[in-house]
Order: structure tokens, then C-alpha cells, then sequence
DNA sequence: TTAACTGCAAACGTTTTGCAGGCGG
DNA sequence: CCGCCTGCAAAACGTTTGCAGTTAA
């Protein structure tokens, strides 16, 4: 994960981290250190609370609840990670520094993320911002329906009126 | 609004509200009339908050947040309305039902929202969808940026870190 | 008669904040 | 020494819930 040796151009999420916290004069503390670690440590999707729960678990320096929401928020900043809509209307966090530009789909009745990738919007959505005079910086895309688990499933409750 | 003698397919939004409210055992109440006729007035989004403050100057009947609440997420189940992301994480909701699917540029400066139509997504998304065994049954689209407007001010305080 | 419905106030889960004290450059 | 940084506890935020009384089929 340090890349130690790795002659790649992209720094690691932790000196990406420290350089993005020098141009606000922030440093990068033990606290944020063991922060990006954690959240770099596996490529899950996780929410504030969880992150503390790993964090706990995972046996090293206990770092507060508010510590954990300021520096999440600081490496939205600094474009490591972003936040995804759950179909509930909860967010959740990924990694965003470092990987590839992706979107999901997302069952509603599993709730179960899967990424996938597509060039072609993206240009899509480039031409129509630019039409429109839009300085485009990013997107979100959300797909929700039914994963190939959960359609072959024959339960037919159906909870929610069909969408127009 | 009511559309007497009016030939279209379409219900109006309270028609196809009690259709779905009697298929849940529900009724459409003064207080459920008024909170639809009051989303439906015009086409701006909006959160419960401001819809009971417009509730509130309208000068009708008042009605308590709570069924604001509780209203909103029948309508939503009903195909009526439908949540929009805002780029700070919050959520308003919009038109859905006898509304032209469509989706958003929002811009992080001024948070201002426009609309935009793009069918080649839509193709492209059900293209995706079907090659992973997916079934979609709705999207949810954000392009983040600068709108023409603040794009344009000379204001370089970049408070956010360039997304990578 | 009874089930749906409302307003109220209290509870809720999540996130933010003010602050006193600690620490590093 | 100054200013960033932390943990704590309290506050804030938007939303949901339990309940007792009301309404309408």
C-alpha cells in the first residue's frame, strides 16, 4: 500500500492526504494517519460509525467520534474519498483517490452495491454541461432496480407502487 | 389542474394519489389534498421544512410536520414525487409523476440546480444494467461543477481541493 | 363501530459545535 | 509561544414515533 519503490506517478492516499492539508495549514496528525490508513486498509464501503467501530476493533489509538467526522470530511476535501446515496437515502462512504472512475447499482431489496464503469456517459455528460455552459467537476450515478440475485427470487410483494 | 374533459391518458397528480392511497386502505384527507395541491402548484423543489412554510403563508388549513412527513413518503411511494441529492449531502424532492424524466447539474458554488434531458443515458444505463443481470428501474444522476453564472465570478478562494 | 388519521410532544440517530486542555512547529 | 488539534459533552439537526383524541365510512 506505501509503495515504497514504486515508480508510479500518483502519491499515496496519505501523501496526498499531508499535501492537501499543508495548502489549508493543517497537519497530518496520528489521529488523520491512523484515519487514512484505516479507510485505505480494504476498498469497503463504510459510514462514519462503522469506520469507528473498525477503528476500535482494530486494536490501534482510540480516535474520538468528532475526529472521525472532521477528518472524513477533510479527505472529501482533498478528493480521497466521496460520498454514494444508498437507495434509502442514507450515504456511505468509498474511496475515490486512486480508483477508478466507477457508479453503481444498487438493489432495493438487498441493498447490495455493484460498480461498474462506462466511458461513454462520462463524455455524454462533459458535452452537456458544456452546452449548457457548465463547468462540470465531477458526477454522481446511482442505478436502482433488481440484482440478478434478488429478481430470480419469487417473492412479489412489491411494497412500492411501480415507478412511472 | 382537475383536467374535466380533458381526453389525456394521465390521471392528475390527486387522482393517481387516491388510486394509490385506496389500494393501501388509505384515504386522501383534507389535510393529504392539500399538501398534494400545494406540491403540485408549481415546480420548484423543495424540502418538508419549506413545504410547510409555504403551507403555512398559503394560507390554508395548517397541518401538522408530521403529516407533511408522513404525506411526503406516500406520495414518494405512490410514483409521485421522487428525492434529488444536493452536493452537501442533503435531500429535496422534486416532481416525479406526469414530469419529464430528466436529470440535474447542480453547482457547488451557489447550489443552484438545472435540468437536463439526455436519452442516450438512459439507453446506455438499461445496456449496462442488462449485461450485469440487472434490472433497473430507475436512475439518479448529479453533475457537480460550476454553473455559467459562478463559473464566471472572479472569486478564487477554492475552498475545495480540485476533484481528482 | 371501528379503523384510519391527525397534532402534539417526546424520542431518535446522526452530525456538529464550543470549549478547555494538550501538543508540536 | 502561538495556533492547530483533540476528546468530551452538549447542542443541533431533520426526521420518526407513541399516543390520545378526532374523523369519516
Amino acid at each position: 500500500m506505501s509503495g515504497l519503490g514504486n515508480v508510479t506517478v500518483t502519491a499515496s492516499p496519505k501523501e496526498k492526504f499531508r499535501e492537501y492539508l499543508a495548502t489549508q495549514k493543517m497537519r497530518l496528525t496520528p489521529e488523520r494517519e491512523i484515519i487514512v490508513d484505516e479507510v485505505f486498509d480494504n476498498h469497503e464501503h463504510f459510514d462514519a460509525e462503522e469506520l469507528s467501530e473498525r477503528l476500535r476493533s482494530s486494536g490501534r489509538k482510540r480516535v474520538s467520534r468528532s475526529t472521525v467526522y472532521r477528518t472524513l470530511e477533510s479527505m472529501e476535501s482533498a478528493g480521497l474519498i466521496r460520498k454514494v446515496a444508498r437507495p434509502n437515502g442514507s450515504e456511505i462512504w468509498e474511496h475515490d483517490y486512486g480508483y477508478p472512475q466507477h457508479d453503481h447499482l444498487i438493489c432495493r431489496k438487498c441493498g447490495e452495491l455493484q460498480e461498474f464503469h462506462n466511458d461513454e456517459i462520462k463524455a455524454i455528460l462533459e458535452s452537456v454541461a458544456d452546452k449548457m455552459g457548465f463547468f462540470m467537476d465531477g458526477h454522481r450515478l446511482e442505478v436502482f432496480g433488481l440484482c440478478s440475485e434478488c429478481r430470480r427470487a419469487p417473492v412479489r410483494r412489491h411494497r412500492k407502487l411501480d415507478m412511472i
